[in-house]
DNA sequence: TAAATAATTGAACGATGTTCAGAGGATCAA
DNA sequence: TTGATCCTCTGAACATCGTTCAATTATTTA
């Protein structure tokens, strides 16, 4: 058995994203705490260390849990969608990434709140995940421009994916400007329909 | 002279908001920290609490005077759009608020960034200056809709404000999707002008 | 089994924001 | 002016944070 303490290792690394997932989604990323983690996990707090660089490690590895729920979420709705027209799918796929957000909001803010001050910005999976995410959307849009150059399906994509963040980020935020979820609907609604608009 | 601790208080008031601003400016919101404040300041540690609850408190007086400043800017660009179309009115808000958030990233941000955790939500002042801001785009979407009830008018204004400050927020973020600002000006161009097409 | 390698521990380190008893200055009635 | 009262200022102290590291324990290898 000259696995053991790779398995050991393995185990308690996932542990820890179990742990660490459950604490941001119950109180959010702020409330990630090195000691209560390890002490969640059965472990001192040095032992992290031996299986993360830093806390932002381990949050990264929480987030890419976090982002491959939220692409098969979308990616389901997209297989239901087959039938729609572009404008429809565009919506759907839209209030999927709402309804994400909606259920999942300290998971989904950690997303984006996580500090990736170091040199090399984020890492390439991260990179990826957005790049699915943005392929999705650019299947129906260039339907919609048929004959639109690929940077100009690239930019629509990217404004359209982040008006939509825009909407939800600011929608969910019950101390700025927080809605109804239903309202944050009908704002997607209007925005693409009338975008997409032939 | 029955005012001279009154005028010291709003004089040290002032140039920690000032410290605060520079700081802010120059290193982003968590790089503000007590003790650099104080050295910088000519004071001690606790005499900012004399004068704020907390960084929190200094910070948003800080946000007050950029907010301010951005009410400025985007009021200066309307009052030289008064004669310009609806849609290119709502475009040249959005640009000037692009423009502000490019000029200001790390002030900008701070705006949004701020911890208010404590139960009331934002301040009063808060709300206000949103709500000119609103109102600041609901005059041309009245314009464009001139039949719609108000609270249609106010959806259509949080949808295009929120769908905006996504494009700047995530156009500007380097480390995930940055693009150059005058790519970002094309995705507004392109969002808002076929949102508002007729 | 012995040596070498790796993981685990938890006290210690250097920051952080915030507090508070004591010191000092300002204010005002007498 | 003087004394009493208030308020402010000070900076060491406190609680907490993420992170480190020498020492200990466990595992792997020869």
């Amino acid at each position: 058995m000259a696995k053991h303490t790779a398995a050991k290792r393995e185990a308690l690394r996932e542990k820890l994203i179990s742990i660490a997932e459950q604490q941001i989604q119950a109180e959010g990323l702020v409330a990630l705490r090195a000691r209560s983690l390890a002490n969640e996990a059965g472990c001192a707090v040095g032992a992290i260390y031996n299986v993360f660089d830093d806390l932002t490690g381990l949050v990264l590895a929480v987030n890419g849990r976090t982002f491959k729920r939220m692409g098969q979420g979308v990616a389901k709705i997209m297989a239901e969608a087959e039938e729609s027209t572009p404008s429809d799918q565009l919506i759907l796929i839209a209030k999927a990434y709402l309804r994400f957000a909606a259920d999942n909001p300290n998971l989904w803010r950690a997303l984006f709140d996580v500090e990736m001050s170091l040199e090399g910005g984020a890492p390439a999976w991260y990179m990826d995940e957005l790049g699915k995410l943005f392929s999705i959307i650019a299947t129906p849009l260039s339907e919609i421009y048929p004959e639109a150059p690929a940077s100009e399906i690239d930019l629509k994509t990217r404004a359209l994916f982040s008006s939509v963040h825009g909407m939800v980020l600011l929608g969910l935020e019950k101390r700025i400007s927080g809605v109804p979820a239903h309202q944050i609907e009908d704002m997607i609604e209007y925005l693409l329909r009338n975008v997409t608009r032939p």
